[in-house]
DNA sequence: TTGAAAGCGCTAACAG
DNA sequence: CTGTTAGCGCTTTCAA
């Protein structure tokens, strides 16, 4: 049987009328037992498939989410994309991929983009949110708090305050005393939130910080962390831990401190962020912390399915808990 | 200036009709140099976003490409998908994330989805490949080479079968005598591929495939790799090489190794392949074959995006070159 | 150079 | 329970 691409050849093969297909395709309104079984029969005979063009052009409803994340090629991102997506596609989603790249503009463009599709929601990762295309869109912020102050739409974040400061007291309480923070200087204010972290567990511990041991990278990047670190020992500054806001800035440390004849666990000590196949795999294994991916995803699609269908959540903001996987880079 | 969501308004505010704002639009037929002004004024004032559904609907191109892939996690996905969408979006194309987790079932449902969507092309990662919906639709195979005899459509894949015979090489040199393969048993062909270069590396060495050192993973996993070579050595048998076919699985390997104060290189040579950030940032640096993913990426996009301009390119097949990236894991 | 109008495939009143 | 019909926003003849 040849293909056919639309709801009137299934109606005239069917003897029905249109409308009446696309009751038995939506299951709306009533119809025979008989009428469906033999619409129902001739769809799948024919390979009918709707088309979503039109479906979307009438119901203004695409069943197509927009993912905008800085760089698939984060551990951390891919893990949670993928779970999203996989969500998505179980209730009947499927997802337009956009990566930013951390540029602003490329952000804009994906935006407009996505409101030009038409999509249904969209799954925000980025620290800006004051996009007048998005205001009759359902959105979920993930992963980055919001710096500017229009706060509609629902935002979703790990605790990353307290994840900064279980790992730096795990540094702590293994004895270090002079702890190099490496993180990125990025508009990401959830790298500052680590850091707030690290700061209160040394002033718990009564310790002050050492501004030479401070190091903001341009990206988050395991090279950039690698020279910042082979830096800092080729001008001879002490320091027994590294407390990194990455697992992939942790690995590039492990590389310079590898090569300058360092070892890890027994002269330096170092934690990571995200508990990715890195931190898993890298050197004796990187201590970092960990974060739900999973609880966001489903999260994240719960909630922007209960928006897409004119729900507004009561609950505005999530924060979800972490904690510490310890391996061997923090254990004597 | 409130906002404005369709042609009908902007042609209204301008004084002209619809016709005529869709010319200029599209930069379609012709109009005054005044008109144009006018209607791109309006546009801009309005932040008018032309419909998508609609146009996808009217001209049956959607602007939006398929990307099916197995799995985003796995980095060397990761990163093909990134530069994939990077140029797709530049050249006006949207892309449709679809994690098909190995699953036959699963991947068919997105080829459907993808179908119904109206995508304008596909960039199918996929050891299948006679999917009737996908007829009249230009698709680019990729990475891995298909099982079926139907072969309309482009492939391009890596010279899986080298990259194997070069990781090999690599470990026999260094003086490794016996080697075990630690491969994944799965439907992708290309992991037999490497599998293949790795028994010619062999045979042109005059040395047996020992068979209990030949490992079939269940899934390319870093914990079933550990716990296969955990395995090995607990049942004391000798080798002094691991050839991966993955750099996940590499990982794997490092970690059971260490875990029994084997040391690499100095115990065992390890090689991977992928050259991912993983190998980079792995135990001592891992041996990897490198793919060239950014010539992937650019070749699919470029021939994808002709295809759908109607031109069926000359070559229907591509096979890339690959090299070894030597790091520490099989330096002596 | 521009406008009028048909129609892409679908859904949702409304009428029967 | 089912059919008729209007129209979503856009492009594209055809005519002016």
């Amino acid at each position: 049987m040849e293909k056919v691409k639309s709801i009137k050849e299934i109606a005239r093969l069917a003897g029905v009328s249109t409308a009446t297909v696309s009751r038995v395709i939506n299951q709306n309104g009533r119809f025979s037992k008989e009428t469906e079984e033999r619409v129902r029969r001739i769809i799948r005979q024919t390979e009918y498939v709707p088309n979503m063009s039109a479906k979307g052009l009438r119901t203004n409803r695409t069943r197509v989410v927009g993912l905008v994340v800085p760089d698939i090629t984060n551990p951390h991102f891919s893990s949670l994309v993928l779970k999203l997506e996989m969500n998505f596609f179980e209730h009947g989603y499927s997802c337009l991929i956009c990566n930013t790249n951390e540029s602003e503009k490329l952000e804009r463009k994906h935006i407009h983009t996505l409101s030009a599709q038409n999509v249904s929601g969209i799954v925000l990762i980025s620290g800006t949110r004051n996009y007048s295309e998005l205001d009759d869109v359902p959105v979920i912020y993930v992963d980055r708090p919001s710096r500017s102050q229009n706060s509609s739409g629902v935002m979703i974040e790990s605790d990353n305050e307290e994840g900064g400061y279980l790992a730096t007291q795990e540094l702590l309480n293994a004895g270090c005393r002079h702890l190099v923070i490496l993180k990125c200087l990025s508009s990401d204010t959830n790298q500052f939130s680590r850091y707030r972290g690290f700061q209160r567990a040394l002033a718990e511990h009564g310790i002050e910080e050492d501004p030479h041991l401070y190091v903001d990278l341009p990206e988050v990047s395991s090279e950039k962390a690698r020279n910042a670190i082979t830096w800092l020992l080729e001008q001879n500054f002490h320091f027994d831990g590294i407390m990194c806001t990455t697992d992939t800035i942790a690995a590039g440390a492990l590389i310079a401190l590898r090569e300058h004849g360092l070892s890890v666990p027994e002269d330096v000590l170092v934690t990571g962020f995200d508990d990715s196949q890195l931190a898993i795999s890298c050197g004796p294994g990187i201590t970092s912390v960990h974060q739900d991916v999973s609880k966001m995803a489903q999260l994240a699609t719960g909630l922007l399915l209960e928006m897409i269908c004119g729900k507004m959540p009561k609950q505005t903001y999530y924060q979800l808990p972490v904690y510490l996987e310890v391996r061997a880079s923090t254990r004597r």
